[in-house]
DNA sequence: ACGTGGTGTTGAAGCGCTTCGACTCCCTCT
DNA sequence: AGAGGGAGTCGAAGCGCTTCAACACCACGT
């Protein structure tokens, strides 16, 4: 193993002086630090990472928590996963990956050991039993998505509520009256997490608004869930027109079934999804749909989280994101309307 | 922050004497390490991973390398990631997450660094740019896939060979003669994935064997491709009767254009699915399929890196898992078959 | 009584890096 | 000409932990 040392021998400089070159916290002739860096180069030094973190009390490291969860919208934690992570690489971080099960000993964990020199937490429940933790820790935080309490908390989410009323204003435009919602699996209701309760909100007050009748059912995304899901919500009202899918995994399904039925889709009803741009542009119909930003928020999530770590960022900062609904193939005026 | 030292001095003993009983490397009388954890307990104290890592040059991190591409098979992807992060957490290690994108360059500085004791890479290309610097670094690897040339590797991956057999196997067996395979995407070959090449070895193998002929072609997952692919190989070989799919994203297409083209699932065609269970659970149809045993995947990798770090294993090893194949309700006899 | 071998504990020497203060030049301003 | 100050470099003091060699102690066998 190559050290700071030896570089500094090999160049007949001091081990500072190749620190600074290395960090830029000082200025340095240019003679010195090409002669620096070419023996760096020479002799294939690599800083050592624990070295670092002792001295500097620095790990460049961030740490993310993703749910454990492997059934529920993976596609879109996988792709903030994957932002967070590329977005931390361009500002010199690395990403530890800490899966939910682990709860609050992961964020003592982290926070104790300064393993991590700021979190990034994913699926935060309203009442999430990791935030007095994150309060109390050194390391700054930043939440993908958003508890009940935000007070002295950095958040990034969608804007769920508006995601929900501007569905409802859509379907509303078309002409529809009576709308259901197929929601996410009634684990998701039961653990209260944000998005999910925030969407149905937003749908119940612009519909209530609208003067349109909402109807809402939980589904997993299996078919014979959706099957029964379905024969409910028609049962319950024959009259619904128009769909609101907040599950992934229950689209396909869910087209399928209606396809079945002989529900022709914009024709007979209109549905309109809250997912990822490609899912819905690569299912059976071209989805109408609010995009939900993953990349954006994963970025987001990194930027605040090093803003903070910079000192150039204020403690309490919700960050919405403003939805955006994309129309497809999927929605069309309601039947009957002219 | 509390240190060793803090606690060493709290508890009235040397600061060895803290670290032999948090490491346990010697015994220490029972009293005294009662009073050690009283202290530890009472002051609240986290050992530091930088100091400890620098001290004893190991992190305890492991490095996982995913592929960047969201667009891929993402559910093994992630549930191989979660057990992985799971697996090594009950060893005393954390992940770090590394994206494929940055490629051999993540290689140097995980290894070059000491970052993390060991690596795990997923996503192994035929001749993989990374081998060689892997096969350099004083960190041991596993890998998660196989490339060409195994020799002083430690691999891990389901026997593809032995599923492509397999599902051969079993659509001969139930009379079918013409059998289509429905791969993953053109992509995934030209970048010589060895999963995607090996499936099709095994398929053409004990096709030849068996006498069945096999057309294969490769198909993205929207429905557009697959609308293109199955038409293409009805033209081609009108009487197939059989299918094998290996692209995740494309068997909610197939089947559905299969039912609207009115082919019935499994009176007139059997599909026989490459895939993890609950895609095959979840499907319209219960499909017939050969598990991808992601989460056995993901412990053994860890397992492996644990036991190559305690230097209790071989460096080449090739683990192949065995191939299962599930009867459910996509296959059946072929057409005409008494 | 004495050596012997465990067992339990300690002091001190680093691990490889960052960073602070100090020093030396040398240029500029008065 | 002398003061003042910026630029460039260095030495040394740690950061908090692990680990090695060494020591003290006790119980044992002879």
């Amino acid at each position: 193993m190559v050290t700071l040392a030896e570089v500094a021998r090999h160049a007949g400089v001091s081990a500072s002086t190749v620190s600074y070159v290395l960090s830029g916290k000082r200025s340095i002739s240019a003679p010195t630090r090409e002669r620096v860096e070419h023996s760096i180069k020479e002799l294939g030094y690599h800083p050592n990472a624990g070295a670092r973190a002792l001295a500097s009390s620095r790990s460049n490291i961030l740490a993310l928590m993703v749910p454990l969860r492997t059934d529920m919208y993976v596609p879109v934690m996988m792709e903030i996963a994957i932002a967070v992570a590329t977005t931390a690489r361009s500002h010199g971080y690395d990403v530890l990956l800490l899966t939910g099960e682990e709860g609050p000993a992961a964020v003592r964990r982290v926070t104790g050991s300064g393993l991590a020199d700021a979190m990034i937490v994913m699926d935060v429940e309203l009442e999430d039993e990791r935030l007095p933790l994150l309060h109390a820790a050194r390391q700054p935080t930043v939440l993908i998505g958003l508890p009940a309490d935000t007070v002295g908390l950095t958040c990034v989410d969608l804007d769920f509520t508006a995601t929900g009323a501007l569905c409802a204003d859509h379907l509303a435009d078309l002409g529809h009256r009576e709308i259901a919602v197929v929601g996410e699996a009634p684990a998701v209701y039961e653990r209260h997490t944000g998005f999910a309760e925030r969407t149905l909100e937003g749908l119940r007050r612009r519909a209530g608004e609208l003067g349109v009748r909402l109807l809402h059912r939980p589904c997993e995304g299996s078919y014979e869930s959706m099957d029964g899901t379905l024969s409910r919500i028609f049962d319950e009202r024959p009259g619904t027109t128009g769909f609101v899918v907040q599950n992934e995994a229950a689209i396909d399904p869910l087209l399928s079934l209606l396809r079945r039925q002989g529900r022709a889709v914009p024709e007979d009803v209109s549905v309109v999804a809250i997912c990822p741009e490609q899912v819905a542009t690569q299912a059976s119909v071209r989805l109408t749909s609010v995009a939900i930003p993953a990349q954006e928020m994963g970025r987001r999530a990194v930027e605040l989280a090093v803003a903070k770590l910079a000192g150039r960022a204020p403690e309490e900062q919700v960050t919405l994101l403003a939805p955006e609904l994309t129309v497809r193939a999927s929605s069309g005026p309601a039947p009957g309307t002219s």
